[in-house]
DNA sequence: ATGCCTTTCCCAGAAAGA
């Protein structure tokens, strides 16, 4: 069984891109970020002719997250219980969704950027982990494989990063980001390390500057995976290739093989 | 110099991304 996760940044833009890469790396599930789409605007209708149901959790022009599966799509659950809101509780944002896949459970997150350290956002990023940690709880130390699987936002050490000099005082690579990411694994989550294939296990690149060229990358996309998962997993890696040609998302898929 | 690119809103330039 395969997984997978990517931020497509905007699934209208990225639609040519996103159903040649499901034909041919045919994962079964597939967690998706940065939709940028209304939740009944997902272009449904383009990936059901390669066999994949979809349960979108979207917005509209910001956020938006979604989980495809060819393999069953059940217990769909939009949202985080729990969820700070920005900049206030009474707006919420389409930052995650879970569904069960046939034998998996998964949740695609998108976790809020921060911006800069003294910005509200980033106080909400603290606060939106705090929030993450206890809905993935209880699926976190059960006997099913699970995962929780996105845009973390979160470089989790100075190894994920292509120049530590450039991010002091920054978001990403605070203490108190990694902590929380640390927080998060104690309920029972394992980080995945991508097979390294070519270079540092980066998943991102700024669209300036020639940054993937030049290596500038960061490794964000991460998969959390519980000891049910972890135990069955085969190989991680990133697909570097979808982030070269035209009109590609500023991220890369992090994939998953299962031997369940 | 605080942009360099890309996307959304929607046709002008701002906001956001990380």
């Amino acid at each position: 069984m395969r997984v997978a996760t990517w931020n497509v940044n905007s699934v209208l833009a990225r639609l040519p891109r996103l159903v040649a890469w499901l034909d041919e790396a045919a994962p079964d599930v597939v967690c998706l970020q940065e939709t940028k789409v209304a939740t009944d605007a997902f272009p449904v209708d383009e990936v059901t002719p390669l066999g994949y149901s979809v349960a979108h959790h979207g917005e509209g022009r910001w956020n938006g997250v979604a989980v495809l599966s060819r393999v069953g799509l059940e217990d769909v659950v939009r949202g985080l219980p729990g969820d700070p809101g920005f900049p206030d509780a009474q707006t919420l944002e389409a930052r995650t969704v879970a569904a069960t896949c046939g034998p998996v459970r998964v949740r695609s997150v998108y976790v809020p950027n921060g911006r800069t350290l003294d910005d509200p956002h980033y106080a909400y990023k603290l606060r939106w982990l705090a929030a993450l940690r206890e809905a993935v709880a209880a699926d976190a130390s059960g006997s099913r494989p699970f995962a929780v699987m996105g845009d973390f936002n979160v470089a989790p050490t100075d190894e994920d990063v292509w120049d530590p000099a450039v991010f002091v005082d920054s978001t990403h690579v605070t203490p108190a980001e990694r902590s929380a990411l640390a927080v998060l694994r104690e309920a029972g989550l394992t980080d995945l390390p991508p097979r390294i294939a070519k270079g540092p296990p980066y998943t991102y690149w700024d669209y300036r500057a020639g940054s993937f060229h030049k290596g500038m990358g960061m490794r964000i996309d991460l998969v959390y995976a519980n000891a049910a998962m972890a135990s069955a997993v085969s190989d991680t890696w990133i697909d570097r290739e979808a982030r070269k040609g035209t009109g590609p998302s500023d991220h890369a898929p992090v994939v998953v093989d299962l031997d369940l």
